[in-house]
Order: C-alpha cells, then sequence, then structure tokens
DNA sequence: TGCGGAATCT
DNA sequence: AGATTCCGCA
C-alpha cells in the first residue's frame, strides 16, 4: 500500500486539465500511470500559472527556460513522491533525453533546452500541437489514439 | 553549471 | 525502460 503520496494527480476543481489517460501509458509498461519526466515539463509549460518557474524562449521554436530550477525539481518530486527530487537530479534525467532525441541543450543559456519538436515529437505524438506563438495545446483526438513509442 | 558513467530501483 | 541516486570531472 502506498500512503501519503496519490499516484495520479487530480485536476483540482478549477479548471486545468490534464494529458489524457493514455497519455501517460507507454507500449513498455502498459498499465503504468507514472507520467514521464518530458510530459511533465510540457504540462507546466502549458499552464499559465508556471510561467515564472518555467517558460517558452520566445523566438526559438521548442526552446524553453527553467527559471526557478528548485522550484521545478519540488513540483517533479512531489508528483513522483519523491521527496527528495532536486534539480541535479531531474537534470540527469533530462540529460538522458539527450541521446534519444526528445531534448538538447542550448549551450550558453543556462537552464536552457529544447525540444526536438520536428524530428521526434510531433510523429509520435500527434495530440501535440505547436502554435506559432511558440505556445503549446494538447489536442483529444480519441481515446482510441495509441501513442506510438518508438525512441 | 553542465556532463555522462555506474549502480540501483520500480 | 525510464528514471533516481551518487559522483568525479571540466
Amino acid at each position: 500500500m502506498k500512503a501519503g503520496c496519490s499516484i495520479v494527480e487530480k485536476p483540482e476543481g478549477g479548471g486545468g486539465y490534464q494529458f489524457p489517460d493514455w497519455a501517460y501509458k507507454t507500449e513498455s509498461s502498459p498499465g503504468s500511470r507514472q507520467i514521464q519526466l518530458w510530459h511533465f515539463i510540457l504540462e507546466l509549460l502549458q499552464k499559465e500559472e508556471f510561467r515564472h518557474v518555467i517558460a517558452w524562449q520566445q523566438g526559438e521554436y521548442g526552446e524553453f527556460v527553467i527559471k526557478d530550477p528548485d522550484e521545478v525539481a519540488r513540483l517533479w518530486g512531489r508528483r513522483k513522491c519523491k521527496p527528495q527530487m532536486n534539480y541535479d537530479k531531474l537534470s540527469r534525467a533530462l540529460r538522458y533525453y539527450y541521446n534519444k532525441r526528445i531534448l538538447h541543450k542550448t549551450k550558453g543559456k543556462r537552464f536552457t533546452y529544447k525540444f526536438n519538436f520536428n524530428k521526434l515529437v510531433m510523429p509520435n505524438y500527434p495530440f501535440i500541437n505547436i502554435r506559432s506563438s511558440g505556445k503549446i495545446q494538447t489536442l483529444l483526438v480519441g481515446n482510441e489514439f495509441r501513442i506510438e513509442k518508438n525512441f
């Protein structure tokens, strides 16, 4: 039994929405509800209330800046039930994305990373829609839509 | 600050 | 697999 830290976070009464359930599943762990780090990053990025914590870099397509690394780590740790999470550990996980071609580092810019939308994210995750402004929306196309994971 | 190896966990 | 933890190196 897991106590204290719920596995799935509920959308608070207000109006924020989460990725649909199927977005949390992967081929390797069909039953898993564990959100992946880059899904979580995208989730924070699309919400206005986290603009002071993490935000898109205007002008650069898919590039984002972590303005408050400690806070992002804290939020991630809360979601994953890992109270000891910190930016050092979180950033290690982000670094693993380099080889998977999900992310890469924007060299010279502090706390700045860039999604490889064109190459990987868009083809495999059609529910992600990048608008001209650089903002991202999730599109719920239908529950039959499966993620085709092929990193 | 940022990197990536290594061991370990779920 | 996808992190998490720890760490030496630059």
